[in-house]
Formats: structure tokens, C-alpha cells, sequence
DNA sequence: TAAAGTATAATCGTATACGATAATTGTCAA
DNA sequence: TTGACAATTATCGTATACGATTATACTTTA
């Protein structure tokens, strides 16, 4: 367990909402790891509320895949065994091009420079934890032209889903490199209009970032099936 | 409110996902309505629980987009946008057809034979409440050999979601025809293991669909607005 | 009458409490 | 020592209760 998950002044929100999105950073952030168990009592008392709200927002954080449930036995990190990266890859890939598309005749000069602002913070981020956020600003910055909430929200989640170990694997600092050099391809030919050009990088970007994970994650040391030690 | 949801006897699974279900069919099957509110203490009262219970299946239902929230105002069935009928069907088609894509190959003569007899069941059902459901079988039980169980179940909550109007529109019985003699073709093209003529079809099919949905959408008396009377 | 304000009722949100279930530890016999 | 069983502890699941919020009905006043 992670020394603070978030303390809360006062309410600004509502209160499952702002639990589930402590607990989603912390997972994406890799401060909770995979299988480990997330207890109602502790999160409630961190938080200092009970555990209602607490099981609200677990619920809504198990929709989203981030966390497993079994009755009685409570919520745990989720894990994802390469199969899944792979299966998620296929989603994102088949959602994101459809994004992406409708999205680059409608995109505004402002989503441009928004983007690119986005590419140059990377550049100097040193802190890696923030990595995953500055990666979904890019994509989400040129997918919301498509004014598709949804798919918006469907690509975001599975984006969270493989969120924690592409920051792993980003760890390695010439894959970050040629993904940078990816994203700066993908707007290049944004900002041409090229649609074609744009989807055909897009896809190269995702099915190398899938296969990439999918290696790290098969050499891992641990050939660990859904959660369970050989 | 419709007479009676569901009155369950024991607890033979977990209390949430059985009120859950029970909700989720009440909306597919069209007895509650859109825009209609969803009473906390009146739905635990008919389940014999507490709210307790009854809010956490509602969270689950709203990840779905089945249902809507308003702090301190509760949930009420969701409506769809004809252009956000676009949008899912625009997402359906993006993973349907990866679904079947890998499908094919992977096809066994049961998963055949069970498709057929659910489209001969569809021809004699009469029970309107259960196209909807029989529609399901008929897709889930091709995509389901392409052994994606997140896509799968994704693709079910889209599903899920056009399915009220799915229900309406099909009232038609031309277009039930229509539909059904799709299911035909699709059926074929997979027993051919004719992998581009199947996934051409579904695109029509899909897109069909969508485009009489929408076009029933915007005549349909009510020009609405997001559930705000214009 | 209509707008504004107030009182009442309906509904929500969750802290507390407690029985139910699972995990852990301790005990005993083989 | 080790396996089976019992006792203990930890944790879960939710019914109950109550303050907070919103909706509705009822005044009051201009």
C-alpha cells in the first residue's frame, strides 16, 4: 500500500467519484501493483469516510477493468497476462484509427498547438509517473475533434487498462524515443490533413508499442498466469 | 414502473449483479422507459434489501451507459441521441468485425449449428421482449470464438445499448425480415470460412441498421434533445 | 394573479453497527 | 513433525438510521 493515496479537504465533488479517480492514478502510476488486494476498511479510514463510498467507487473501478472482485474475498489489482495487452491492442487499434479519421478534418489549429505543446513538455519530463498522462493528453488531444464521447471514453479506458505497464516498458529510453518520434510523425500528418498517412502510423505506433509489451512482459521473469505463480 | 422486476428467492450468486441484471433486462426489454427515475428505496423494497446493494448495481449500470446519474438527484434511464445511435454503431462496426475476422478461422461446427438454431428459433419467437436477446445469441455466439473476451464483452454493452431501440424499430416486421435474411448471409459466408464476404455483410447489416434507426429516431414524434422537451 | 418565500415531504448519501464469510493461528492426535 | 480440526481474528456485505439535499405544496405579498 502506497504511504498516501490522496487526502481529501472537503467534498468538491462527489465522493465515490473522487476515490475511484485516487485509486485509478495510483494503479496507472504503478503505486498499487497488480494482485494486490485493496482493503474497504483501509481505503475508508484513509480517505476518512466509510466504506460505502469506498465500494462504490470499486465498483466503478472494476467496470473500467482496473480491478478484479470475488465475493467475500474482496477487490485486487488487476493483472494482465500478454494474451490481454494483445486483445486490448486489437480494441484500441480497430477504435483509434475510427477516432482518428474523423477526427483530422475537424481537428482546429488550437488542438495543433495543443498537441505539440504536449510532445515538447515530454520531451523534459523527467518524472516518469507522468509519463502515461502526457502519452493519453497527446492521443486524446487529437481523438476529442472526432466528437465522439464514447469511443472517446472507451479508448481512454482501455488506455488505462495497459497505462501501467507501458510506463514499465517506457522505463527504457530508446523505446521512449521512437515513440516520441512516432507521436511527432502522427501530428506532422495531422497537421497535412494526411488521413491516411496519420491512421497508418497510428497503427504501426500501437502494434509496436503491443508487441514490445507483450515481449517484456513474456521475458518478465515471472511466467505468472492470470495471477497465479507457476 | 413495471409491475414486478424480479422477486428472488435466496441469494444464490451476489445481491448487486442480481439487481443488476434484473434492471438491465427491464431496460433492454423496453418496461423501463427512458428518462425514467430509478427510486433507491422503491427498487430495494421490491428486491427485499437495502439501498446498500441497489446503488451498487446502479454504478455498474451507469459504467454501462445504460442509466444516467445526478448527484443528490439519483439515476434515471438513459436516451440515446440518434446521433449517439451513429456514434455506437460506429464503434460496433470497428469491433464487430475484428471480432468476426478472428472468429472465422476458429469456428467449430457446434458454434455453427448453434447459430442456425438460433436463427430458426428467431423465425417462430413470437415474444417481441425476446428478439433483442435471440439477436444477441446470434452474434455473440460467432464472436466468441475469436476468444476475446474483453472485446466480446464490450461489443455486448454496446449492444446493450441500441438494443431498447434495436426492439422498436424491429417491430417492423419488414425490416425483422430484412435483418433475419442478413443473418442468413452472415451464417453462410462463415460456414464458406469466407472471411471478407462476412465481415462485408456486417458491415452492411450494422450500417443498415444504423441508418434506419437514426432516420426512426428523428421521426419519431419527440425531437429531443438529451431528454430536454423542446 | 404572479412572484417570492416558507414549510413540508420525498429522496439521496453515507456513517454506524452487526451478522456472515474467509483467513489465520493454535491445538491435538497420529 | 504433520495433518485435521477448532478457536480466533480479519474482512466482507448490508440493514438500519439519520443528516443533507432537492422537490413539492402552501403561503404571503405586491
Amino acid at each position: 500500500m502506497p504511504k498516501t493515496l490522496s487526502i481529501q479537504t472537503k467534498n468538491p465533488g462527489n465522493t465515490p467519484e473522487l476515490i475511484a479517480a485516487s485509486l485509478r492514478t495510483a494503479i496507472l502510476q504503478g503505486r498499487l501493483e497488480s494482485n494486490q488486494p485493496l482493503r474497504q476498511d483501509q481505503i475508508a479510514e484513509l480517505f476518512g469516510v466509510s466504506k460505502i463510498p469506498v465500494r462504490e467507487a470499486m465498483v466503478q473501478l472494476r467496470a473500467e477493468g482496473l480491478i478484479e472482485f470475488a465475493p467475500n474475498r474482496g477487490f485486487v489489482v488487476s493483472e494482465l497476462s500478454p494474451a490481454e495487452v494483445e486483445e486490448i491492442y486489437v480494441m484500441r487499434m480497430a477504435l483509434e484509427t475510427k477516432a482518428l479519421e474523423r477526427a483530422i478534418p475537424k481537428l482546429r489549429s488550437a488542438d495543433l498547438i495543443r498537441a505539440a505543446s504536449v510532445l515538447e513538455i515530454s520531451e523534459t519530463e523527467e518524472d516518469r509517473s507522468q509519463w502515461g498522462e502526457l502519452n493519453w493528453e497527446f492521443h486524446s488531444t487529437l481523438y476529442q475533434a472526432a466528437e465522439w464521447p464514447r469511443l472517446l471514453n472507451t479508448i481512454r479506458v482501455l488506455h488505462n487498462n495497459v497505462g501501467r505497464y507501458l510506463l514499465i516498458y517506457l522505463g527504457g529510453l530508446s523505446a521512449r524515443d521512437a515513440s516520441q518520434a512516432e507521436h511527432k510523425k502522427i501530428l506532422q500528418a495531422c497537421q497535412k490533413r494526411d488521413v491516411d498517412r496519420a491512421v497508418k502510423i497510428l497503427q504501426q505506433h500501437l502494434s509496436r508499442a503491443s508487441r514490445r509489451l507483450v515481449v517484456f512482459l513474456c521475458d518478465q521473469g515471472d511466467h505468472t498466469i492470470k495471477g497465479v505463480k507457476s
